[in-house]
DNA sequence: GAAATGACGCGTT
DNA sequence: GAACGCGCCATTT
């Protein structure tokens, strides 16, 4: 069958890692898109959450890697985003979340699970 | 096939 | 920390 998109098993694995992000959590494009086993198509992510039709897919927990919220500050899209990730005790302050730049494999743990890992 | 667009990333100023 | 520029990838015109 035709390929829509560049590669279904690709979206697969993106979504799946955005689904992985647990409650209270956040994570970056290209830190998904590295997670998926795509490295470099963080721009890919973007457009798979651009055209989600998906509501359970936790996008409001996908940010930029400097830890801002991808939207504008004025728009509606940025507005929802920092209310859901607050109404889960994520601090949002300026549109701009609290985000380790350092990102260790060891912390990483630590981003993806503040609960566990 | 080339140019333009977009929920990006990184380095530099 | 903010602004600017360049690079990268995928889809659309």
């Amino acid at each position: 069958m035709a390929a829509l998109s560049a590669d279904a098993s690709a979206a697969a694995r993106i979504l799946a890692a955005i689904r992985d992000v647990p409650h209270g959590a956040v994570a970056g494009y290209g830190q998904i898109a590295r997670r998926a086993g795509l490295p470099g198509r963080a721009r890919m992510v973007a457009r798979l959450l651009a055209g989600n039709d998906d509501p359970t897919l936790p996008w409001h927990r996908i940010l930029r890697s400097d830890g801002r919220i991808a939207f504008p500050p004025a728009s509606k899209g940025h507005r929802e985003q920092a209310r859901r990730l607050r109404a889960e005790g994520v601090v949002v302050a300026n549109g701009r979340v609290r985000m380790p730049r350092s990102d260790h494999e060891d912390l990483d743990a630590a981003l993806w699970g503040p609960e566990g890992a």
